[in-house]
DNA sequence: AGCGTAATACTCAAATTTGAATGCCAGATG
DNA sequence: CATCTGGCATTCAAATTTGAGTATTACGCT
């Protein structure tokens, strides 16, 4: 199920009583962009859901001149409840994150042995160059200095991530150089009977 | 942008002439229903989609009974360069997937300490839990053996990844512990501004 | 032969997500 | 003081995703 919910719902807890824009800019300055889904739709959307299922109440709706009117809402009882049990769900259970890479890698074989390495080493490039921003971000003490501590950890946690990826992704490319895997491929080959889904 | 088109389009190119039942008995035999997205709903969604904008042909329909028929599909010209496109890109660009979790870890204060500690090591406890699974799984040549290589290198790629989360989830859990990170947050605190968003 | 379970194959309404588009206001620039 | 840029605040149609639902056949078991 989607993150957005608990974001959304987390968020105006937090920083009540908030309207869509400003749950927005918080979620930006969380970077939030980068591991959730919040386009300013999915937003707006949330909010009214949320609103409708008696999650959220609507506080107040200013008008600043002819601008389009800000609704702000805060969290019901109810709301209050359902969040302590997504937070709940979403610390408990595991789900590994969907990721487009692994769709990439799955058709290696489509790719030429050359471009497949270049990549490779382009991609662990890209991983090692972000896990250094992202330290020389928190060394400098960027991040404006506001953000609680629990925050660093997260970017840790990315970083640690990358730099594990990058290592792998160095790896493959020494072995798809050394002719380890399959690349190249022109033709399809006939595929034996994969097996049955389960219900 | 989705993953899905790529991993159907891709399949399609390599068992073609496929009906849509085979495409996700084949992505299920990948278990990319944990990193994808597959739900029977997506797939011909995507077929129709795909064959109506001219990347797939229709080839035939059969029917066995009074079953629904099948509907064969293969790629065309249009659908291959469209093929390498999204391949290229999605093996050249980084984006970083999305992760449930870092929703619910950006909630930490919202948590109880014990409860914090608690899911973490569990947590840990889970991904190392699935990276031994993975890791037996391949040591054992499960996987029926007629997966091309390169898909072992997507399970260590896994296994990893579930190693390194799960040591920061122990590093963090002893921070939380020892009551370095803030958690029992009762109420909210007031915010600082946020920064701006920038277009 | 009859029964239950599982596989086959897809549909559809509902929910979610995207991101371009809209339009206003404030401050800087020339 | 006219214009341009960029921040504010949301809407909306279109695209995607979900997953339960439908209905048929194959197979093993008693």
């Amino acid at each position: 199920m989607s993150t957005t919910r608990l974001l959304i719902l987390g968020l105006v807890r937090w920083v009540q009583p908030v309207h869509g824009y400003d749950v927005r800019r918080e979620l930006l300055s969380w970077h939030a962009d980068e591991w959730a889904n919040v386009a300013p739709g999915s937003i707006y959307h949330a909010l009214k859901k949320l609103a409708q299922e008696g999650l959220l109440r609507e506080v107040a709706t200013e008008q600043v001149g002819a601008r389009p009117a800000r609704t702000r809402y805060e969290i019901t009882e109810a709301g209050e409840r359902e969040f302590q049990t997504l937070l709940r769900r979403y610390w408990w259970e595991y789900r590994q994150p969907i990721d487009p890479f692994f769709a990439a890698f799955a058709f290696l074989p489509a790719l030429g042995q050359r471009e497949a390495v270049a990549a490779l080493r382009n991609r662990a490039r890209n991983l090692r160059g972000h896990a250094e921003f992202v330290r020389t971000a928190i060394d400098r003490g960027g991040f404006d200095g506001n953000e609680p501590p629990h925050t660093f950890e997260l970017f840790r946690l990315m970083m640690a991530r990358s730099e594990t990826e990058a290592q792998w992704c160095d790896e493959v490319a020494d072995l798809v150089a050394a002719g380890d895997l399959p690349t190249d491929a022109v033709a399809a080959a006939p595929r034996p009977q994969s097996s049955n889904i389960q219900t």
